[in-house]
This record gives structure tokens, sequence and C-alpha cells, in this order.
DNA sequence: TCTATTTTTGAGCGATCACTCAAATGTGAG
DNA sequence: CTCACATTTGAGTGATCGCTCAAAAATAGA
């Protein structure tokens, strides 16, 4: 006894997400989001609340997908090392013209936030940190496995490659030429190299 | 036969980088800037034309006394490794409260223009391939002095610092603990010393 | 078909945006 | 002091901002 919505929620947020990732949070306009996702404004405010709590819904929606790409990739290697190593590589040779933006939209939001955003810097800054949990469980699957010595501090080295991995794509997005782009993350996968012992 | 200008353009241009650099383009309104400058709106058009070209001034202000800061501190040093080395450890040390933001402000330019602000985004990367110039220079400095091998790729190296450099600044502007901090920082040096040749 | 319930519509709200310009004000040369 | 000329003023421009809400349209159960 109701009529149904003419929209589909996660189809939105993906439209919104693109949206706001290429442009960012204060240079995308209502307008913007009203002819992206074919809808109008009362619709708009009915499904999301806010122009802000969509934001954070659809970055949501971005770091849900990132982690679970990630975590697939490194748990199901059965060298943790080389996956991360081949991240990196991946990262750098990746002409992704498809993709609105090459940095990372945590990072962009994170430098884009000013006093009044604050919520939406803090909720990238714990996804941040979970991504770096993930980095972390990478390294620790590689230690488990013998890959890295017993003493290692996995939590440290998740944090020197996700900086490594935010410069990286960073780099990319400021049109670096693809060869110096290679060589960066070859450079970086080097850093990952000199921890593996020996098996 | 004239009416002298009443405001300092240097310092005005201080204020209005400061309050970009903090709150980015976007978010940063004529309100503001009249309210920081003191200055009236008419005045602030005949004096800088635009609120873009008012951001290109400040930002090339930014590079400009960032540029000079760094050649005087490696081309002073006798070794240029340990300058650039304690260069990183400098930044993460730095508290520096009174900044407007930990993190590099062509950086911020370059993330968060759009394609109405390309001007902002193609400046900001000039600058970057000028400062990646001043770091490169410090590594020929180094070759030439004998602490780098001949055959050392400086301007790989220098993108490669660079890289460290603004992963490393924003990983304060996002609130990474003191100690974290210094640690990747640590990390980032090690890369460094590990280039040294033995004198 | 009827009706209760939900969604969609879109004109328009007050606020703010970047910016303009005619008038007022200040100033140094004569 | 006078006056030509530069700077400063600030009310006001039209456009756009995020957002609201009463009315219209659509739908599923009775």
């Amino acid at each position: 006894m109701a009529r149904s919505p003419s929209y589909n929620r996660d189809a939105a947020l993906d439209t919104a997400l693109d949206l706001f990732w290429k442009k960012g949070y204060h240079a995308t306009s209502l307008k913007d989001l009203e002819a992206a996702l074919a809808m109008k404004p009362g619709s708009i405010y009915a499904a999301f609340t806010s122009k802000e709590a969509l934001y954070l819904a659809a970055l949501e929606r971005y770091f849900t997908r990132n982690r679970a790409a990630l975590q697939t990739l490194f748990s199901q290697a059965d060298a943790p090392l080389k996956a991360l190593a081949d991240h990196l590589r991946a990262t750098a040779q990746s002409r992704r013209p498809t993709a609105p933006s090459q940095a990372c939209m945590l990072v962009k939001t994170i430098l884009s936030a000013t006093a009044d955003d604050s919520a939406l810097a803090q909720a990238a800054q714990g996804y941040m940190t979970e991504m770096s949990g993930v980095f972390a469980a990478a390294f620790d699957r590689a230690r488990d496995l013998g890959a890295l010595p017993r003493e290692a501090d996995t939590a440290r080295l998740a944090r020197r490659y996700q900086a490594n991995l935010t410069a990286l794509r960073i780099e990319a997005e400021s049109g670096t030429d693809p060869q110096a782009l290679a060589d960066l993350a070859e450079d970086m996968v080097r850093d990952i190299e000199a921890l593996a012992q020996p098996a």
C-alpha cells in the first residue's frame, strides 16, 4: 500500500561517489548532483538527508569497496609481500581513464576539509586507519609464513606502505610520465623486497 | 600627484596565503578574504584582479619562499645527503601550530583542482617540478662530492625524495601520533643513507 | 476500484557567491 | 591652496548556494 522508490540507492551512491571523488566536496553543487543522479532536490534530501550525509555515505561506499578489493588481493595470495609489491606496480601502471581521480578519495577528503567539514575529515581518517590495518594484516601474514622476521613491526611497515601508496597515487594524479611513475613504484617495491627473508 | 596605496602588498599576500592554504580555494570566500586582509572588495579587485589571480599570486609566493629556504638549506650544507635526511626528520618533528596546514599547499592545490580551476593545478604542477629540481640539485651536489656513485640517477632520487616528503606531510596533517611520524621519517631517512657511498 | 501510504515534483526560500562601479576620500606636484 | 589622479568605499549586481514543503503522482493491499 505504498509507492516504491524509482531509483536504485546503490547506483545513485556510485554516481554521487564519482562526482564527489572527481570534483571534491565544495566544488560539487546540488545542481551537479541533481543532474548526475537524475533526481530532483526533494528526492535527494528524502533519500540522503543532506549534501554532507550523501558525501559521507559515498565515502563509506568508497572505503568498503576498496577494503574488500585489497583484502581479497592480500588474503588469497600465498606470497603476501609479492602481492603488496604487485599492487604498487599495478597502481603505477594503471592508466585508468575511467576512474574519477588517480588520487585516493580519503586523502583528498582529508586535505580539503576545513573546520566546518571536520566530520568528513574525521571519517576519512578513520577509514585510513582501517586501511592501514589491512596492510598490517598482509604483513602479519607474511611474517607468519616466514617471509618476515618474527620481530618485524608490521604496523610500522603498514604505515610506510600506505605512505608510499598515497604518494604514488598523488604523483599519478599530477600527470607524471608513465616511465617515471613506474620507476618510482619500483623504488618502493625495493623497500619491500629488502625486508624479505630468504625462505 | 596621487594617492598611495594604504596596504602592504606582500603582507596582504601572506595573509591571503595563510587563508587559502588552510581552507583551500573553494572553501575560501571573498568575505573571508575581506575580513583577513582588512580590505573592501573593490580594493581587493583593484589590487589582485580576481580571486583566482589572488590565489595564483599567493601560490607563487608560497613556492618562492619554500624554494629559497630549501636551496639555502641544501647549498650551504657540506653534506647534502645529511641535509636531505635532516629535512625529513625536521618535517616529522615540527609541531608547527602556526602553519595553516601541515600538508604542502602545492599538493592541496593539485588535489582540489577541478576542470574549471585547471590553471591552478597547472601552476602547482609546474612548481612541483621546480621543487623536484631543487632536490635533484642537492643529490647532484652529493654525487659531485663523492657521496653518491657517479652513475646515480639524481632526478629519479629527487622524485623519490619528493614523494616521501609529500606523504610525510600528509601523514602529519592526518594527525598521526608523533612517534609513528618520527618512525616513518626514519624509515625514509634509511633510504637515503642506503645510497651513501663510504667516503 | 478505492484508499492509505509513499515518493516525486519543482517553484522558490533566504543566504551567500564572486564581483562591479559611481562616488567619496586621500595625496603629492605645482 | 588647488587640483589632477590614484585609491578606497560599500551598497548592490545577477547568479548560484544548500535546502524546503505543499501539492501531485504512483503504487500495493483491501
